[in-house]
Order: structure tokens, then C-alpha cells, then sequence
DNA sequence: TTGCTCCTCACGTCACGTGAGGTGGC
DNA sequence: TTGCTCCTCACGTCACGTGAGGTGGC
């Protein structure tokens, strides 16, 4: 028989492990000295060690393993799920990786100062109201706003996040987001944009850049990785708009240097 | 200008991770009103913002990021590091998932009663008395590990730890812990076993299935991908022996069926 | 005035590591 | 008796999430 600190050794783990693993129940000394508190081990219970060991390798909770171990789990199910999860953990780190290289492989640039910081993260829904752009032909994008902008602060409905647009290969509509959906037009739609995940960048600066931008976002995206779904969001987030239009005062700026644009590319 | 709570939502993060990078120094509002304490945010400072989460989604830690921002360090450095450590995970999981896959594949074994669970772990170093099995011809295991327990209990520099073998190809030799280096003579010898990392197995039962094993647990080894050093350990946890020899008590065991033995695969 | 948002604590997460302060066993 | 180990708290780790209880702004 072994106390914890020499059974601990034995086993490969601290003696604090052991004693937590006492306290939940998942593996116990087969016997505790009732005036000191001492606690005995014996080698014939390393199996039993070794099999929760094993399994807490896999990446499992000790909370799951108790339940296992309790005769309250189906093991195939446990593993089944372990796997799961280690190759979703594969995946990001691949991602990581890719997205790793592409900032070092960069050369000659200070991978800090570099503007294209991509980050890939969860977009939420969104109800907008839309124009596409193929309904209003000969007329260029900031009269479009212009009308989309007017007609949703006359439904006094306008939420108060960033317009955008949205395209999809040469479909192109422009949105402003709503608070409420309003009812549709012969030209203007309301729709629910999805939630999704992108891989996000922000631009900064006139829109002469923004084709250029929305190529390298695609490049960084399929270098790590990733599968796009064709879906493009443009987010204006720093502008210049006609003040009549009451447009969130936050979003404008008067110099086309100090515009601030976000591009969304959706993944799967 | 926006409020925490609007500012977050434009830069797809909770309005309490803009609280903790405000209070950490990392990113903080353009202006705070003195008086109700409100921070408010620019559309201009989300590129900077960006690069700080693209920077955390390679895993890097916030102190890393807040030293890179400040200036104190070296952005190919971080990334450098982050590659390493990522690659490191990578092999991780990788080992993680072919360990799983051996356990799941193992089809018709309930794989929570399977007795060859592996777990990879680090050894300690260890000082003992080694009997070259070369040197010991026609006499068996047993009649070599008398005349090595009485050596060192002769000695009264007995460890208290399980005695067992050295493998590396077909050199055997037998050992026994000390608590410090003894005097070699003609046939023992005093050596430090070096610290490393090994998959481990445990084995219950007679010695007859232990060359068995020590297969399974080379095979297990290779299909996860880990490269074996050629050094197997074998540690006697419950044996039987003589009790004259004043072997610690507490490995010793009546029936074969109660032996307990460790199998140890030195990898990289 | 009613919601909504903001504020600052403070605790929970997860599986331990690392003391602090005190006791038991050879 | 001296070390060594054991005991039980309790706090720290990391990057937040989630209240609690209270206040500000339209």
C-alpha cells in the first residue's frame, strides 16, 4: 500500500491530482486512514487510473469520465464525440496556421503594419431593407443610398447600425438596416440578411482600393483554408452622406481619407 | 461616436471584452465622459482594434499583444513563437486523434474494458543498480533480480521504488533504485536512467503475455505516430518475490493473476 | 415615466499548481 | 528530535461570460 505522494509518482501524476480526483467521486484510495486523513493506494488500482488517464488524454472532461466511469455514459458515444471535437481543434489551428504564414510570407512588409488584418468571426442576423442595384440602371451607387437612405427614414424605421451592400457573383443590392420590417416597394425589398460566419477586414480610405481589398480578402480565404459561399457584405462604417438624409450621425466624415469600410466574406 | 455596447456590435466582439482591453491598456475609447464614466468609440479605430484580434486569433496571449502594441517587442518574433507553439498543438491532436482511432477501431472490444490503455507521459530520472542479463547466462529473471535486491539491500541504499528492466534491442539488463549512487562491482553497476517521455502501458497478470504487449504497445506507438527511441522500460509494480531479500512490502503479491506491470516505450 | 444602456464589482469557468499553516509517522 | 510527508483550505491561472445592484440618457 502507497500513500499519495509515492502511489502519485507510480502513476505518473501529482498527489494533487489524486486528492481531487478522491473529492469527485472518480477514483478513490481503497482505503483513508479515519484519524489522520491519510489515504492508501495499491498498485492493482493503477488500471483503473490508467483507463481514466487514457481517456482525460483524449481530451475528454473529468466531468464526462465520472459519468463514464459511473456506468452513466456509453463509451463509443464519449469517444465518438472526443473525435469530433479534436478534428474541429485540427481544422482551426490549419486555419490559424495558414493565416499565420500568409502574415509572415508577406515579405518586406511589418506584419503590423500591414493593413489586411483578417479575422474570421460570427455575423449576426440582420432585417435590412434592399435596392438592387440592376433596378436602378445609369444611376451610380450614392444616388441608390441616397433613395434607399430617404425611403427607410420616412418609415422611420431605420436601425441604427451601418449600411452596406450585398453581392453575390455580379448581383449587387445595397441595404440599411431596420429596427422593424417595413413593407415592400417595386424597388426596395425587406429582407433578413443571414448570420453566418466571414472572414472580415477593414478597409480604410476611398473605395478606388475596395475591388483590390475584396481580392486579397478572397486569396487570404482560400489560402487558409476556408470555403467561401459567394456571399459578399460591404459594411460603410465612416462616410460622407448628404446631412438631409438623417442618416446616424456617427458614420460621417468628410474626407474620403478618413472612410472606413468592412468586407465580409461569408464561410461555411 | 458609439457607445461600448454599439461599438462592439460593429466589431463582432461583447461589449465586456472592450471593457477588459480598456482596463488592461491594450484599447481604449478615444474619449470617456468624467462623469458617468460611458466610453465612447470612433469607426477610425477599428483597423487598430483589428489587428489586436487578429493578433489573439493566432492564439497569442493578451500580454503578448499589449507588449507588441506598446512597442516592447518583436512582431516577427511573436509570430515565430505563435507558429511553433500552434505546430506543437497541431502534433497534439494529431497524436490525440490516432490514439482514439486505435481505441475506436478495435471494433468488438467494449473500448472502456480493453486493458491496453496507453497514456504518453513524462519519466522521471532515476539513479539505480543495473544487472546486465549478458552477464548472468543460464540463470533466469528471477535468480538475477535475488542476487541484485540482496546487493542493494546490502547496501541499505534501497529506493522505494518498483525495480524492473532496461531494454534497448536484445540487451536486457535488471534494476533497482537507490536513494544514492552505490560502489559498481564486476557485475552491478550504478547508472542514472535519463528523464523523458514514454507511452505507457499497464499489464495485469502472469509474465507470459508481457512480450504481447510490449508488441501492442509498439504498434500503438506507430499508428500515433510517434517515433520510438528503441528504449523499453518495464517496471514491476506487484510481484512475487522472496521476503527475505526485505523487497519493500508493499509490491509484493501471492497469485501471478495479481501481478501488476508497467510497459514503458521511450519516444521523442 | 419607461425601457434600454451604461457603470463597477464579483463570481464562475476548467483542471489543476502552488503556497500557508498545521499535523502524523519513522 | 529532525526531516519528510501528509492533511485541508485558499488563491492564482486565462480570457472572458454572466449576473447583481445601481445609475444615466432619450
Amino acid at each position: 500500500m502507497f500513500t499519495v505522494g509515492s502511489f502519485a509518482r507510480l502513476a505518473g501524476v501529482s498527489a494533487k491530482v489524486l486528492r481531487s480526483y478522491d473529492a469527485l467521486g472518480l477514483f478513490r484510495p481503497i482505503w483513508v486512514d479515519r484519524s489522520s486523513g491519510y489515504r492508501y493506494y495499491s498498485p492493482a488500482q493503477l488500471p483503473a487510473l490508467r483507463r481514466i488517464l487514457a481517456l482525460r488524454d483524449t481530451g475528454a472532461s473529468l466531468a464526462e469520465i465520472r459519468d463514464l466511469v459511473a456506468g452513466g455514459g456509453d463509451p463509443r458515444a464519449l469517444l465518438g464525440r472526443r473525435r469530433e471535437k479534436l478534428e474541429l481543434e485540427r481544422r482551426e489551428i490549419d486555419r490559424r496556421l495558414a493565416a499565420l504564414d500568409i502574415r509572415i510570407g508577406a515579405a518586406g512588409t511589418d506584419p503590423l503594419t500591414g493593413d489586411d488584418d483578417v479575422v474570421v468571426r460570427p455575423l449576426p442576423a440582420e432585417v435590412v431593407a434592399t435596392l438592387d442595384l440592376a433596378l436602378a440602371p445609369g444611376r451610380d451607387g450614392e444616388a441608390a443610398f441616397n433613395e434607399l437612405e430617404a425611403h427607410v427614414r420616412d418609415s422611420g424605421r431605420r436601425g441604427s447600425r451601418p449600411p452596406g451592400t450585398v453581392r453575390r457573383g455580379s448581383d449587387v443590392a445595397i441595404f440599411v438596416p431596420l429596427v422593424r420590417p417595413i413593407p415592400a416597394t417595386d424597388r426596395i425589398d425587406c429582407r433578413r440578411l443571414a448570420a453566418g460566419r466571414a472572414a472580415t477586414m477593414i478597409h480604410r480610405g476611398p473605395y478606388e482600393t475596395l475591388g483590390d481589398a475584396r481580392q486579397r480578402l478572397s486569396a487570404w480565404a482560400r489560402a487558409a483554408g476556408l470555403t467561401a459561399t459567394g456571399e459578399v457584405r460591404t459594411l460603410y462604417l465612416q462616410f460622407g452622406a448628404d446631412a438631409y438624409l438623417r442618416v446616424p450621425r456617427p458614420w460621417l466624415v468628410e474626407d474620403a481619407r478618413d472612410f472606413v469600410t468592412e468586407l465580409q466574406l461569408l464561410v461555411d
